[in-house]
DNA sequence: GATGAATGAGTTTTCATTCAT
DNA sequence: GATGAATGAAAACTCATTCAT
């Protein structure tokens, strides 16, 4: 019984917690980090200012807690994507399309992320960086073994450094998707993948 | 005589509105627009503050004046880059090193610029974000055009739609300027500009 | 108990606003309103500057507050002693004897209300003006219609138009009291408010 | 020939002096002393700011010198005016005929006037105050033995104290001139000094 | 444990005044 | 003697954070 309190009173906590950071990722996506106070957040979430201050010790643990949390969910669901499908070619299908999914599915997260893992991100001090840029890598070295078993199994030609194709395809899928989000009615990629695949995988795959 | 007077304080004002540019580049670069007060950048540019509000209506004006002028700079650069060359892949290889330059002598701007013109264009209110996007879309409409041309003479495949090309194009060597310019140790571009190159003219360049 | 918490916390909400009214008063009747700084005011009213900003939104809005208030207060006792009296002469009595309270009572709010009501009203904003110039008009309105009544009776001479004998009225009180404000020693009125009446009864009334 | 010179160049400075006070009448009139700035005036009166400065001292030298030139203008039509006349009622007629020719004619710097004169001096700093008040007080004097040697003569009837009087009289010419300002089609003293005369003389003059 | 009133340091901006040219 | 660029003190206002209730 003691046990079931508890744990009642965490899950509240964290029902809490993520109306909390629901408040506030749409006020930060809707007007900016510096541009949403503390007590406007309050208020929006419905809680007492100092509620706020006891879930987070200040308005930057705040927001990177906001970053980190969309971004672990981010980074699992594309390490898995890569994982299923049956060989490379599949895999990486997988990979652009399930990160057109998240696009999709969480628009106003994502422009907090880019302004955050992109040249931008000076606007909020450093540490934030470091552990996405981790995660990044880790896709990124991901995504460079799925080119590099291709090559191994000769399905992809050399053209490049595996390394430098995942970077290349990750930039690529990025930048199709932001420009999607801009214009979503002008560009195809979220609906039609494999656009993006082909311009890699012309020169890349084995004729 | 007169005239000489006027031309010597002229370039007395355009030397000292240099200096807070500078000044101020330094500063949004390395901390951020919000982070940097007028009086930190007044006392960095070695300015009483209302010297800067002489030259600059406000703080956004400051920021925007220091940011377009580098743009407009760059945009220059660039066009002119793209007339540069006898065949579409000659242009595109001087686009590419041109662009590599850019970055490699602009560094600190480079980032507030990507600041702007990437997602986090939220930071500051529109309006200049109008005018930067509207001189990226035409260097896309060049590049697109080179494309273009070189597909109508055959030397290209049609591997995909020629705008297309063009935003991968410059997705791509951003992104790996942007890596060079967290890493440069790690990573070639700047030095070796057809790396990137290859990667789309793999499948691009009709063999 | 709930509803006690509440009406203790409006009455301390209602001191405190209280507080910084009569601090600013003090300040902005001896300074002038464009003398005197909002920290000047917090520091004297004994809040922090926060504080006093969660009252008023910003400095006109304390300082038409400021006014407002003390406007509606004279306004009332003067349109109520107008009330007073058997007949127009009693009522006229109790007017100037009503306005010259007033006036002793609240010396400091009465060289605000003038700065306002008379020639310098260009100092702050418009809005102020309307509210207050109204309700003078109500004023003179109501004196208008007794020197009106008592002309109809007969027991006044018809020697101007009412509005005017009201206007005259009000312009005599006014300048002898302001006389008062200044020496206090050497005027008579708000000791013998049949002084001024007189001036305009002789030749007003029936003999 | 040295003498001239000087004068010319005497004559010359006047005329600038007097295109400063203008020029600073015109927008204190208009926007109030504190929101109008001595650049603004520099050059609004076509002068360097400097020479602002060489010929008064600061902005509140500027303000009170320019209230002051047209205080002692004022004085003197009206002390003048107090001369003509054969008896006392001529004199006051002309007293109150003059005084709406001022109005009339001064429209911008009486609001100015008034703004100091009256219950609002606190703007700037006093000083001002006590010369205008001197020459205030020998109008009312005047205007005193007006109305004692009138009652003397057994013109006017001994209603009231002749300073009293004269302070009387002046109030309602000055109300019912601010009033014509305001609604100059509303009311009809300038071009009717009697109207007001009536008023006290109703009951002052024997019948 | 929740609350939200109180705080005051910090920011942007203006403008009277000076003084080198 | 005129000029107007440079100055920096001072003002209004915001908002992250604390802490008494």
């Amino acid at each position: 019984m003691r046990k079931e309190k508890l744990t009642r009173r965490e899950k509240e906590k964290r029902r809490q917690r993520q109306d909390m950071l629901t408040a506030s990722l749409e006020l930060f996506s809707e007007k900016g980090y510096h541009n949403v106070s503390m007590q406007e957040i309050a208020e929006h979430a419905e809680f007492a200012l100092g509620t706020l201050y006891k879930f987070f010790k200040n308005k930057e643990d705040l927001y990177t807690s906001l970053i980190m949390e969309h971004a672990k969910k981010f980074h699992d669901k594309l390490m898995q994507s890569m994982d299923d499908g049956d060989d490379e070619i599949e895999k990486l299908r997988n990979y652009v399309r399930t990160k057109g999914e998240i696009f999709v599915n969480d628009v106003s997260v994502i422009r907090l992320y880019f302004a955050e893992s992109q040249g931008a991100s000076f606007n909020i001090k450093a540490g934030l960086d470091k552990e996405i840029l981790e995660d990044c890598e880790k896709h990124l070295q991901k995504l460079a073994q799925i080119f590099a078993s291709g090559m191994k199994r000769k399905r992809f030609r050399q053209i490049a450094d595996p390394y430098h194709l995942a970077v290349a395809l990750d930039s690529l899928t990025t930048t199709f998707l932001l420009l999607w989000l801009e214009k979503p009615e002008q560009h195809p990629y979220p609906e039609d993948p494999d656009g993006i695949l082909n311009i890699l995988f012309q020169g890349l795959i084995h004729p």
